[in-house]
DNA sequence: TGTACATCAGTGAACGCGCGTTCACTGATGTAC
DNA sequence: TGTACATCAGTGAACGCGCGTTCACTGATGTAC
């Protein structure tokens, strides 16, 4: 009781948002419990009194990375069209800005296959965040495609989305500028609402599991 | 002389293709130099014989990774008709034994992030890989498609493979496979040559910057 | 209103461990005579 | 053919550094009287 009610979840959130923002730029393993205390304005001893472990840590700030992100996504959609919004997300995803700020981007995109190797609650909440992304795309494809294929288009949206920004850092920055324009693009014809564009509106293969 | 000439090659080549599966399983910075020798059957002390550093190795298994994916995906795709090729190697890559085994796949998908973040040779790896699976994905798009949109497709579907790869990975089991075939059958579709399906063989949005 | 006290977020030194790298050495091999 | 020698891949102990974690302490704050 002696201490302010509020102060310490200020301090709490504050070393949560800096860990968020230091693993998405420069990964797990590279960023230390001293660095984020010191982003934080406080010294790496008081740590413990906020937080078990590093790995606890890590898991809080997958939530908040993931949180920031829904809410940037949702943000730059809110004010398109419907039938817009998809197309919007995608070109938000998929932009310069995102490409050039991994610190404030999807951690998917950031540190995927670092998340992958932990366990616990950082891959309950990843899973987590994953289906909740789904789903939200898949609520953004037009309703008139039949669910199967809904779900495809998500899927494939989200993949191409996470991928496509993982292969463009990889690039030189001319390179990736122009892939991230072609992935934009691919998505644009592949997520086409074929309707009013040919003779029939569903010419598309119906989905069909693999051999 | 006084060593087999031979030898020594060997022995760097062990050291490689250990490294190069150790850190696609586990990652860069979670995988040791001592792991990495005692792997190839060796003591720590004698991995500067071969290599400069340990950055150094990365690279060289960088190298190592790129040509064994390379070379299972081509294998793969070989007895296939030239129009199933893009589609077979979409396949093999979104495969359930891909998704399992990251230490053989690859290594875009299991340590894209990583890999972005360093420097010199790495990155310049890195960047040429890259470059290369575009160009053999491009070569594989049918040449009925027009040149801005084939490049388009091939863009899509390296960051749908690399992005299905990569998400798949970050969920549960059962659901990675239901996406995985759902990510298939999302390019299944978004790649089909729409040639014979309808009136004309182009009702595809022409390639365009978005705004 | 004022003073003594209890609490606990935050400090900073210290610990212990693992890892990349170095180094003196060993011993298997090919060469020279 | 046999023996002494030079080479150098590989060994294993050691070094030094950084990092996660611990811990005794501090000092700002709210409470009790």
């Amino acid at each position: 009781m002696p201490w302010p009610e509020e102060r310490k979840k200020e301090t709490r959130a504050r070393i949560i948002r800096a860990a968020a923002a230091a693993f998405r730029k420069h990964g797990l393993a590279q960023v230390g419990v001293a660095d984020i205390m010191r982003q934080a304005g406080l010294t790496h001893g008081g740590f413990y009194a906020h937080f078990a472990s590093k790995d606890a840590l890590v898991a809080d700030a997958l939530v908040q990375a993931i949180a920031e992100v829904e809410e940037a996504l949702s943000r730059s959609i809110k004010d398109d069209a419907l039938e817009e919004r998809l197309l919007s997300m995608v070109r938000a995803y998929l932009s310069p800005g995102h490409f050039t700020h991994p610190e404030h981007g999807c951690p998917l995109a950031a540190l995927g296959p670092e998340l992958t190797r932990c366990d616990g609650q950082v891959r309950r909440t990843l899973a987590n965040g994953i289906r909740m992304r789904l789903k939200k795309l898949e609520e953004l494809v037009s309703t008139k495609v039949p669910p199967g294929e809904r779900r495809q288009r998500a899927a494939g949206a989200l993949a191409c989305m996470v991928g496509g920004l993982v292969v463009a850092r990889g690039m030189t920055e001319a390179e990736a500028l122009e892939f991230l324009k072609d992935c934009q693009g691919f998505l644009r014809t592949a997520l086409a609402d074929l309707a009013g564009q040919g003779p029939t509106p569903r010419q598309r293969q119906s989905p069909k599991t693999p051999d």
